[in-house]
DNA sequence: TCTAAAAATAAACACCGTTTAGTAATTTTG
DNA sequence: CAAAATTACTAAACGGTGTTTATTTTTAGA
């Protein structure tokens, strides 16, 4: 009698697959350009079905937040190589930079649209265990950074949040188009990638100057 | 015959009068949630009326986008009174702090949005005129502060592009609820000020080891 | 007063997220 | 095996959105 088993299993099927379909489309157009009808026809099924799977839209959004963040963990996984924190803490901020610049996307949902975030204040039990394992990386490293003498006298979860700050500022601003618009400008993408690239570099440097 | 006259005050009262229903509505609701029919009940008139003044829902966007950054601006104003530029720099940020967390809907607009940046980006013979000023703020102070012997050696354009970065990460993830979701959270409006506040001091503590 | 121009609008178009009520397929039961 | 019950699905509707078109109302000048 596998029948059951086999109706779960269409379940998640069905489930992944409008995940999958909803992924494409948002990546392609934008979660606001995203309808429901969009994903419905996409996966060759009436808009009302997808209802049968997700409470509402904010669900399959909330969903995707979750899928981005093992795609954001998988960018960090290669550091554990560099036994060095401190060069650990500059290669992080660079796999973050890259992620973003390379995912925008999935970068706006997980750190810049607030719609994933109401969903979790929504259920008040919950908190977002994601972004404190993500924090706690960095938090992790900074730590070591201090402990092999870097960062005297600085409080480490200041720091630490300091540092996610500028480095999520860098990505935000360029993302929303506002480095674009400053100075120069004019080349987009690359004039982009070289602003960031460069006010990163300056970020190193004040942060090297403060070892021990 | 002062009647072009007449009508032509008539024209710019009418926007006005658009403009702000249409500030209050976006600050009391948020972006998203206000429609041109509401700002149309407001006024009390009809909807396509609107159209006649305005040629889409960006362009209102983009008209309030630039009485935002007149916000900023005035707030910015008060801070000529530090002559001591490295004490001005600190002051800008905790200026800046100040108005994105008590008019977090303006400066969403004004930062995280894209929809004003892409009116920008529509007209290619309009530069971000507003955000390159804002900026030259910023920059002259910092090159103040290099010229009485802060920050030597770090190209100054970079450097201030550094430091927009992280007060504006600050800010952006306070109003996206980040902040609040990491670590200990729960009070919501109080922590978040408490966070960015130490995290802001951990910047400035950073900043004042780089004095020459 | 009559006409031409300007200003405002009603109604429509093509969308949106979501719900409801009902159909079609499948499984369980007698 | 047929009937009943459950499941999977959807057509159609509801109340909203931004925007356009055709039409009406208001205003100004001759």
């Amino acid at each position: 009698m596998g029948v059951k088993e086999r109706k779960e299993r269409g379940k998640v099927e069905m489930r992944d697959k409008i995940l999958q379909s909803a992924q494409q489309l948002f990546l392609a157009k934008g979660l606001d350009q995203t309808s429901i009808r969009n994903i419905a026809e996409a996966i060759e099924y009436s808009p009302a079905t997808i209802y049968l799977y997700f409470k509402d839209k904010n669900e399959i959004i909330h969903a995707l937040h979750l899928d981005g963040f093992r795609l954001l963990v998988r960018h960090f996984e290669p550091l554990v190589k560099f036994t060095d924190p401190f060069e650990r803490l500059i290669e992080m901020g660079n796999a973050y930079i890259k992620f973003a610049t390379t995912n925008p996307g999935v970068y706006e949902l997980l750190f810049v649209r607030t719609e994933p975030m109401k969903h979790i204040t929504n259920r008040l039990d919950e908190e977002w265990k994601e972004g404190d394992r993500a924090f706690d990386v960095l938090f992790q490293t900074v730590s070591q950074c201090q402990q092999s003498g870097h960062f005297k006298g600085l409080d480490t979860q200041n720091l630490s949040m300091m540092i996610w700050s500028f480095i999520h500022g860098l990505c935000s601003l360029g993302i929303s188009n506002h480095i674009t618009h400053v100075k120069e400008a004019r080349d987009k993408k690359l004039v982009v990638d070289a602003v960031m690239a460069s006010t990163y570099q300056t970020f190193q440097t004040v942060m090297e100057r403060l070892k021990a």
